[in-house]
RNA sequence: GGCGACGUGGCGGAGUGGCUUACGCAACGGCCUGCAAAGCCGUCUACCCGAGUUCGAUUCUCGGCGUCGCCUCCA
């Protein structure tokens, strides 16, 4: 089983499930008020790559993950662009799952959306209310933050300890605010703003209220995972989970959280190829496949630089992948090696050691195109077990083959038979001739092979 | 100032108290090839600095230097 790093014990620990079988996750989505930058990239992969592996080892994984449709930055925007908030929530929300589907990342199980789920809000601030756990100010509904006993679970510091931590920071509302640390959960609209009935006046939720309804209404309590990233620590998990304690429920049983997208130094991607910081241009310029396969060699816990060469060498190493997919196609099929697939579902369950499973792949890789050059049987089930894991691992190699026009055949088939004739001005030329059009052209023992 | 993390070869990035010093990209040599490509074999560079613990530290401890994240709405 699958044992993960959890935040609040700060260790590897089994990710225990509350139902056999079924995996319950909920990851904090997007706000939906900009294009996708390489973060969301990060972290959508990250869990993605989760999500696919759990399901191939035969979990049924329902994985929740939110759009946050209404905020500040939002109506921000639509002040600023004096148009209809709504008109950036639905054309940034296209834009995310256009990006999603890019980099071949597959939709959640549930996508709720913060306005869809307002007036469970209002119920839950209400209860806080009625418990006296949150009260009201002159801009808004806050929560109070001393009234769950360890708060600071995953801030991994006391409320004390942040407080006088905190230096000369400005705090927002500080005047009326019991404490520092409260955080607004409802906050009441401007005349111009859009705004939702509550019996404490009208307004819109605060951020932290629409994970916690939404992950505990479509998850219900003590739900398997809650991810997202490691700014998302604190205060964001802090304060979802402070609400629903303090609400007497159970919340998540475990917390993973993932590590930065840092620039690669002085690497200016930028510079090269425009704001490449724009998931969507990254997916235009770039083979998509090149994230996931930079993400797959680094651990999801650390820091990783992005640039242009790191890009660039991924995109390299996809095309000995697909040149040995190429080479794999035309080895009789096999049942993976059980040895390749052990070996793969323990380095993934070590707390997703995905560098240590690309290693393997590659070595497996190695051993596989050994077999073919010596005409070797193993070689099938090697290339079963490679073929299995990238699946696993969403990583689709392009084994070429059947979508090659019947002229560019024709051209192949040409150029062998000049060799074969000796006339090798001829063969050269017409392999510059398709290499000039963009296929990968191999000329082996056995003939020509062509691919894009 | 508080908390957390990190500093590995040309680059990215794993890992380990001593063992053949991952893996990818790049470079170099060889095999294969008509020549290439792909592939295979081999080679070259490393563990921020100082002290300590130890028979032995890149790996543990302490200090220093440097980098990053969080400390009220950013994946």
């Amino acid at each position: 089983m699958l044992h993960l790093y959890d935040t609040v014990s700060r260790s590897v620990r089994e990710l225990a499930l509350r139902e056999p079988g079924k995996v319950s996750i909920y990851l904090c989505g997007p706000t939906v008020y900009g294009p996708a930058h390489l973060g969301h990239g990060r972290a959508t992969l990250s869990y993605d790559i989760l999500r696919r592996y759990l399901e191939w080892t035969g979990l049924d994984v329902r994985l929740v993950s939110n759009i946050t449709d209404i905020d500040d930055h939002i109506i921000n925007r639509a002040k600023r662009e004096d148009r209809p908030w709504k008109d950036i929530t639905t054309k940034c929300e296209a834009m995310w799952f256009e990006a999603m589907d890019g980099i071949n990342v597959a939709r959640p199980t549930d996508i709720p959306r913060a306005t869809e789920y307002v007036d469970e809000m209002v119920e839950m601030i209400a209860e806080l209310i009625a418990a006296d756990k949150a009260y009201t100010t002159d801009d808004g509904v806050y929560f109070d933050v001393e009234s769950v006993d360890d708060y600071g679970l995953l801030a991994l510091q006391t409320l004390d300890d942040m407080r006088a931590g905190g230096g000369d920071r400005e705090v927002f509302g500080a005047d009326q605010k019991r404490h520092p640390a409260d955080f607004v959960l409802w906050k009441f609209s401007k005349p111009d703003e859009p705004a939702w009935p509550a019996p404490w006046g009208d307004g819109r939720p605060g951020w932290h209220s629409e994970c916690v309804v939404m992950s505990l209404d479509l998850l219900g309590e003590g739900f398997d995972l809650h991810c997202g990233g490691q700014d998302l620590r604190f205060p964001h998990h802090e304060n979802e989970r402070a609400q629903a304690v303090a609400l007497g429920k159970t919340f998540a049983n475990h917390w993973m959280h993932h590590a930065f997208i840092v620039d690669g130094e002085g690497e200016k991607m930028s510079k090269s190829i425009g704001n490449v910081s724009n998931l969507l241009d990254l997916i235009e310029h770039y083979d998509q496949r090149a994230y996931r396969l930079v993400l797959l060699q680094s651990h999801y816990r650390s820091p990783i630089a992005l640039g242009q060469t790191t890009i660039d060498n991924a995109v390299k190493s996809l095309a000995g992948l697909d040149a040995f997919a190429a080479r794999a196609s035309k080895v009789p099929s096999a049942e993976p090696d059980q040895t390749v697939l052990d070996a793969f579902r323990s380095a993934m369950n070590d707390d997703l050691d995905t560098p240590k499973v690309m290693a393997l792949v590659f070595d497996t890789v190695r051993s596989a195109n050994s077999a073919i050059d010596a005409g070797d049987d193993s070689a099938g089930p090697l290339v079963a077990a490679v073929m299995e894991i990238c699946s696993a691992l969403g990583l689709v190699l392009a084994g070429g083959g059947d979508d090659v026009p019947a002229e560019i055949l024709a051209q192949a088939a040409a150029l062998d038979q000049a060799r074969a004739a000796k006339d090798y001005g001829t063969a050269d030329a017409l392999r510059d001739e398709l290499q000039s059009e963009g296929w990968t052209v191999e000329t082996t023992k056995d003939g020509t092979s062509v691919r894009r």
